[in-house]
DNA sequence: AAAATAGTGTCTTTCAGACAGTATACA
DNA sequence: TGTATACTGTCTGAAAGACACTATTTT
């Protein structure tokens, strides 16, 4: 039985387990009006041919945050506009070879940037995926997915959708210019429901955090937009 | 160097650096309108008179929410009325002995059950907290607080105001039978500023949550409030 | 009656949804 | 000129803040 640690007198290492700790990335970017997370195809047992989160181990010597950061640096190259802890899992059941705590995060990227750091490699896919932790493939089919990751894509997407009004978040989807219809457009793929344009803009215009760049879109067969900017002032 | 987990053959045991995991406990609840969590004096080094969270190792075959029950059981015995996984704190130097990796969760419980469960103890205190994380005791003396936990203390509270307005947890501070009056107390401490009477009260009875009891308050020297209670149905 | 809080009515402001209209690019 | 989308004006309804008022209990 183990007993509350302040009570004890200093730690015997025999007192306490040694448990292996990874973290576990929610890659995230809207593509085509749809949310999409970046899964990998699992070659080995367990889950093999199941689909599952990039992740690693966390090092003796590292944060959480440098571990997950080493993660986004090694599929999507660099930078992230976004990067947060999710929630930590630690079912002594979840992963069927030993126990492992794990700690979830989540990145964003722009579409663009997340596809070009992806091309050489044929065992990653950007799949759609719901509040409910369902992944679907490019021709909609539902993907299996391994160990508890649909419950970590079910919290992502819920985060997500919980943070889109009061943070900044949704422009870590866009490039540094954009449209009013961009953005709105990246709104709806992440609430996946329409919404109203004027309110949007409105909303959007009179929270202050961007500001038109003079510049407007250009190739389009329509009218174009003008193009905005996040607004480089303070936090 | 560590590779990404999934590009790897199944585990080699040497590939993994097990670290230490524990769970740390946020205890909360509003007494004399101040929102306050429990916290422990140490007895020994490092951080000796120092405050911290009640906490303990996972052990190898519990889970992280079993390990937190745990610590809950100890400090307060039995029952919590929420309880809920906050955030995982992992910088390698946040314990100077060794590399601990902790899970904070945050506990809600009424004043009343708490204190009770509390009576004999005289290295615990109800520390008032605010949203920096600073704590204070019963004189409003700031007390100084061990590790990282003045970090864990402010995410607590500002979790708990994030999820006010749209969760249930001000229930889990009150008794079955509360009036109106209570719960606005308990929602001011929370946000630590006054809110409106009747725009507060249209709003609560608004959201359908609550239903009068068709008892009153007792003993009161002023007219008595109605007792409601939480409705009992779904979710 | 005084004191103290419970509880209500109503005015105003704010803000989102709805919807129709005008503006401007290219084919 | 047609078409597609950008952008705007205005009406309406929902909900919160402010504030004054009435109600009900004990002392």
């Amino acid at each position: 039985m183990l007993t509350a640690m302040s009570d004890a007198a200093p730690y015997d290492p025999a007192d306490y387990p040694p448990l292996a700790v990874t973290v576990d990335l929610v890659l995230m970017t809207v593509r085509d009006g749809r949310l999409t997370a970046l899964l990998q195809r699992r070659e080995y047992a367990p889950f093999a041919g199941y689909w599952a989160l990039p992740g690693t181990f966390v090092g003796q010597e590292e944060s959480l945050d440098t571990a997950a950061q080493r993660v986004l640096a090694e599929k999507a190259g660099m930078g992230a506009r976004f990067l947060e802890q999710l929630y930590s899992f630690g079912d002594p059941l979840r992963d069927p070879r030993m126990r492992v705590v794990t700690v979830a995060y989540f990145a964003l990227l722009p579409a663009a940037q997340l596809e070009a750091a992806l091309t050489p490699r044929t065992d990653l896919v950007l799949a759609a995926v719901d509040i409910d932790g369902g992944a679907f493939g490019p021709d909609a089919e539902r993907l299996r997915t391994a160990f508890d990751h649909a419950r970590i894509l079910g919290h992502a997407v819920e985060r997500l959708r919980g943070k889109l009004d009061y943070s900044k978040l949704a422009f870590a989807l866009l490039p540094e210019l954009f449209t009013l219809g961009d953005l709105q457009r990246v709104h709806e793929a992440i609430l996946d429901r329409p919404l109203n344009k004027p309110a949007f803009r409105r909303r959007i215009l009179d929270r202050g955090l961007i500001e038109g760049s003079g510049l407007r879109e250009t190739g389009k067969t329509y009218r174009p937009a003008e193009l905005y900017r996040l607004r480089k002032l303070a936090n």
